[in-house]
DNA sequence: CCAAAAGTGTTTATGATACACCCATGT
DNA sequence: ACATGGGTGTATCATAAACACTTTTGG
């Protein structure tokens, strides 16, 4: 092995695949890339990683430029580096997904992406660089993570009902749950903590509203704890 | 966002956490460091990632230098990069851990490492960097990945026997497991075939044979197809 | 004939699935 | 009073877990 000054340096990103749930739809935020190449496109946001931060922190920094958003569930996804993936110039990029409640509010003026938009996951505009790659892989083991973890809770407001649970759930995987095993499931899983308060939302009867019982739930590669 | 070349460029590497089963136990390939940073003591080979390879291509060709293996079940494991895991320079080092059967002879003359060996993956020496957080991390996905795919198949040799395959199991997760019902669950998957042969190996019932059905069993990241 | 590991079935418990009606509210 | 979505229980099936004896070989 030679001295590390002796070989050729990619550049070394960091890009955020950013899920929210709204309106009954799994979306992520995509950044309109202000200049070359690709300029126009959409893109996952990102950037390069600085001299003197981790790459989680580097995520981190970046999510709160784009959305000013701060401890939101951040996961390491993949690291894309095939030559060539950057016409420029070699780019490593170490790839994260993050969730956001759909109540935070995300989305202020971001300090350099000229524009910021919330787009469906499953049918994104046509991305820059490899990036639909790395949201289809997102989504993928979004989906996955959702069977034998409890990251969904992560998209939620602190109190919500089963019903926008299960409507999450249904999002996210893509197809239908029977209610009353739904129910039962997360009642013998002993997850939740039943909240005085009802919700009224429209014409039939109110839901019964919950919040999340653990803490801390999820280790560096989102087991429970 | 900033042109690519603006910004400051970490070195790239790739690590590699190679196991293997011999003696009923997990072990894992490790080099003794030739040079500083370390010097002298034992690392997980790894080495940089040129400019016109993939990481993947990076990790393999690492691998065959190492251990002259080609074919070998490889998955990109996680990336790492704090500042300061390499006292020389900021590295960031993309791991993948490799499987290798136990009767295809590693471990050749290697082109750079000094000296390679085959350790106890529960109880490794000291290690250089932050490869023992590699090694304990890799282990852990190990073990995670061998409930639900059938990497497990790729530690032993073309033919094995189902004691064998049973021992490759309690060896990894470090627990017993029931004959009957080990034996039932892997008939019922029907990945196995029955080879003609038997293997006599003691003053014992010589056991029969078997050799594993699918080809290509797995996707870029370990769901089996 | 003895030691040593290979091989084989049944019962019980647990978790997953399928399925239909009553309840509380707003209009 | 009716339309709308919230809420509840039981029966069936599939999978997992527990458990003990017989078989084949080498020495």
């Amino acid at each position: 092995m030679k001295y590390a000054y002796d070989h050729p340096r990619p550049a070394v990103t960091v890009d955020l695949v950013v899920f929210t749930v709204r309106d009954g739809e799994l979306r992520v935020l995509l950044v309109r890339r202000a200049m070359e190449p690709f300029q126009g496109r959409w893109a996952l946001p990102g950037g390069f990683v600085r001299e003197r931060e981790s790459l989680e922190e580097a995520a981190r920094r970046e999510l709160e430029e784009e959305t000013g958003l701060r401890d939101v569930y951040l996961e390491q996804l993949f690291t894309f580096g095939d030559p060539g993936r950057d016409p420029r110039t070699r780019v490593v990029t170490v790839s994260y997904y993050a969730l956001v409640r759909s109540d935070e509010r995300p989305l202020r003026a971001s300090t350099d992406a000229a524009e910021a938009a919330w787009h469906a996951a499953a049918r994104p505009p046509k991305l820059a660089f490899d990036h639909e790659r790395i949201l289809a892989y997102a989504v993928e083991r979004l989906r996955a993570k959702l069977g034998y973890t409890t990251v969904g809770f992560q998209l939620l407001p602190r109190k919500f009902t089963l019903p926008e649970l299960q409507r999450l759930y249904e999002t996210i995987l893509g197809a239908a749950l029977d209610k009353r095993n739904f129910r039962r499931k997360l009642r013998s899983l002993k997850l939740l903590k039943e909240e005085p308060e009802m919700r009224s939302d429209g014409a039939h009867r109110p839901a019964r509203l919950y919040s999340f019982r653990l803490r801390r739930i999820l280790t560096l590669d989102g087991q429970i704890v």
